[in-house]
DNA sequence: ATGATTGGATAGTTGCACTCTCCAAAGCGG
DNA sequence: CCGCTTTGGAGAGTGCAACTATCCAATCAT
């Protein structure tokens, strides 16, 4: 198909694809002739996710290019494609180390990962320290300043949570063929962040609802 | 305290403050002469709160003018505070109504929420939808296109997880004075997400880890 | 043959979150 | 009292991200 049919069928307008293209998002179409290229069924599966990523993932373009080199990596096995997909996510600000707060911050995060037993740092050397481990760190710090400080036993639940719930998402993505597994983990990782947060927000309703019913 | 003390102490540039002022995110300081006003704790405590929503939450300036709005409300009850800054929050593009698939995103949601008996209209007459149940109903949507659809049999161990949580989060609240409430069920609800999300990542690959081991 | 279409390159637009510059009034040290 | 600095407000300017519009030569459809 051309560009014209990817962009009605997709949605995406044609200067938007055009766009993807120079950024490397969507890798470039089989040439015909010297000013024409064709597209295939899997350029318009790989624009939905980049739409996916940016518009429902908030990914911003630049990580997702990221995300989406790491996950056509043939180079990588199973596992690093899927680490260095989610170590492209945005995680937000990188912890002040120079702050008092943030290395308190930082012990509250390592008493909680140790009692669950969680490794948080990468596997053998001296890997980077983890995204989501800084991003829990950062979060924590934000609290702790507001006046709202979390001790690692009133986090415990929510790992708990998080912890049981990373059980039906492998059970999702062991649904998918093998070779489908580490998009289908990104788009499950990405993808269910709003359905989490959309739920959470709707409980938290319901909750305050049926605690403070009259007021 | 003036401007130049309120920006020392809270980090945040002088220029940026006065960008606030003018933005209605701070209310302007007690004024002392026609030059000068006066700034207190709390203008620095509410300083910090607006860069946390805006750094850590990731809440546009406009929406977190919204947020405080509605916290500072005196018309208003405790819930209708909390809700009214919880509907403020970012919740991604609307679903597009046209699209079947959509559509059946949206029966997947209902029959969801009727399952667990949450209420996701509110309170009464012809009340808006819910801002976090559009936000479901696109994630849905965004996923089925993808091919990656979800029953609400996939979502309920979700949505049960979400509901063990948010009774964490009212227990958590509710270790506040009364008046403090709402400033920290707000605080609570978006500074968390990225406490959740962190997590959530980090337990995947704890998973991911467990299950694949040497791959 | 000829008018429309195609894909690539370049430049322009929009929105957001600041950031800079200016300025008159105020404070302050001698 | 007099320079000198500081203050807060207003408006314009900056940088970045994500598009969007314009051009253009080659090509395709009739």
């Amino acid at each position: 198909m051309r560009l014209a049919e990817l962009s009605e069928r997709s949605g995406v307008s044609a200067a938007t694809i055009k766009y993807y293209l120079r950024e490397g998002l969507l890798p470039p179409g089989r040439r015909i002739t010297a000013t024409q290229a064709e597209y295939d069924e899997e350029h318009l599966r790989r624009l939905r996710l980049v739409r996916a990523l940016i518009q429902v993932g908030r990914v911003p373009v630049s990580s997702a290019k990221e995300v989406l080199t790491a996950l056509r990596d043939e180079e990588l096995g199973w596992s690093e494609r899927l680490g260095t997909a989610v170590w492209s996510l945005p995680h937000g600000p990188a912890p002040d180390d120079a702050d008092p707060v943030t290395a308190s911050a930082r012990r509250t995060a390592d008493e909680l990962l140790e009692h669950l037993g969680w490794s948080h740092r990468g596997g053998d050397g001296v890997a980077p320290v983890a995204p989501p481990y800084e991003m829990l760190v950062t979060a924590i710090t934000t609290l702790a300043r507001l006046g709202y400080p979390c001790s690692a036993a009133d986090l415990e639940p929510y790992a708990r949570g998080m912890e049981r719930l990373a059980v039906d998402d492998l059970d999702l993505v062991e649904r998918y063929a093998p070779e489908e597994q580490v998009e289908a983990a990104v788009a499950l990782t990405v993808l269910y962040e709003p359905v989490l947060l959309g739920l959470r927000r709707l409980a938290q309703g319901e909750e305050a609802r049926r605690r403070f019913a009259g007021q």
